[in-house]
DNA sequence: GATCTGACTATCT
DNA sequence: AAGATAGCCAGAT
């Protein structure tokens, strides 16, 4: 055994993020926090881990675009084919857009503390 | 093995 | 308030 945590870290993201109810939106922070609970450590250090382990993953079935920065703001152009698009879907799904790339994280913004 | 980069956040200017 | 800089960790080159 020795520092699988890593691939752990990943994979808790994926977890976190296909955990996400439809017509919600989590934070590279909020799930950051969780990551840090598992570690012990402080929350922001896994932040750019988060966006990371997405950007590995976009092509995957992880429901990435439900995934937003502190301010609510998506991806400025390196998500799926253009921040227009991972506006579109989290329109679709019922998301309020405040703005042309934030989204409403008064109303969608869910804590995913303890499972 | 060393260096750079990056879908972040916080702080400073 | 907005832009630039620093700090963090892991992956890619």
């Amino acid at each position: 055994m020795k520092k699988q945590n890593n691939k752990n870290l990943f994979n808790k993201v994926y977890k976190i993020v296909r955990d996400v109810p439809k017509g919600k939106v989590t934070t590279y922070g909020d799930i950051s926090m969780r990551l840090s609970s598992e570690v012990g450590v402080p929350s922001k250090r896994w932040a750019r881990m988060v966006g990371f382990a997405l950007h590995a993953n976009t092509d995957s079935h992880t429901p990435c675009h439900r995934v937003v920065n502190k301010e609510g703001r998506i991806a400025p152009g390196f998500a799926f084919g253009g921040p227009d698009e991972q506006r579109k879907r989290l329109e679709a799904e019922g998301v309020r857009f405040l703005d042309r790339t934030h989204v409403d994280l008064q109303k969608h913004a869910i804590s995913i503390h303890s499972s």
